[in-house]
DNA sequence: CTCCCGATAT
DNA sequence: ATATCAGGAG
């Protein structure tokens, strides 16, 4: 990274923290760490916010991983019909819950290899749930991260993963979280994928993609 | 690479 | 009508 970089970056995360703050908030609503592996799969191309009117019944409904170890697959996929690829997630999520509970005793582990094991869980999923739940610095690469990644700068690449570990090496640790919810913030009010308003954006003087004559 | 797939904004 | 939404598997 040369020195014009590194001070790109260095003033990407300045703004970044005081446009959208340092307090982690994860958006999909949980109460545990299993519940937030299940929004987690249920927010595969899919708004937070359809997600989290799921949920709220869901987990009433289904109050432990026992529950949707037990569940029946097409009363599951009523239940999550509205979230989109709902045969996939159902079938998913009742296979991830038996094996949370035959081979973790009902826990969900912290490591990539055993997280992405899980049926349904990748690694974008895994990240989350180690950001979150674990709290162990990691760089979670959704459509959000990817798109204005890519649009500053910071990566030329389509592969979530070279990504990934081309934004650990250009971001300070401490950022790594708090990049992914802060860029998914940005994504969803700002820098929106069909009309970006760079004009409003904190980031518009920093970013060379930003387009202000308009 | 394709397929899974409904809800929403434009 | 079409692009997009905190993706993952075959």
């Amino acid at each position: 990274m040369t020195k014009k970089e590194k001070q790109q970056v260095a003033e990407i995360c300045r703004i970044l923290n005081e446009t959208y703050g340092t307090d982690y908030k994860c958006y999909l609503n949980h109460e545990n760490a299993w519940q937030l592996l299940i929004a987690t799969m249920l927010s595969a191309q899919c708004t937070d916010a359809r997600v989290n009117i799921v949920t709220k019944d869901l987990f009433v409904k289904y109050p432990t991983l026992q529950a949707f170890a037990d569940a029946d697959i097409k009363e599951l996929e009523k239940d999550i019909y509205s979230t989109g690829f709902y045969k996939n997630k159902a079938k998913n999520i009742i296979g991830c819950a038996k094996k949370l509970i035959s081979e973790y005793g009902g826990e969900v582990p912290s490591d990539i290899e055993s997280l992405t094991k899980l049926d349904g869980v990748g690694r974008k999923t895994a990240n989350v749930i180690r950001g979150n739940i674990y709290h162990e610095p990691s760089i979670v690469v959704d459509t959000h991260v990817k798109r204005i990644s890519r649009l500053l700068g910071l990566t030329d690449s389509d592969d979530p993963v070279k990504i990934e570990h081309e934004l650990m090496e250009k971001l300070p640790k401490e950022q790594w979280i708090l990049y992914n919810i802060q860029i998914i913030t940005l994504g969803r009010t700002i820098c929106i994928a069909r009309r970006p308003k760079c004009a409003e954006c904190a980031l518009n003087h920093v970013c060379p993609s930003a387009n202000v004559t308009e």
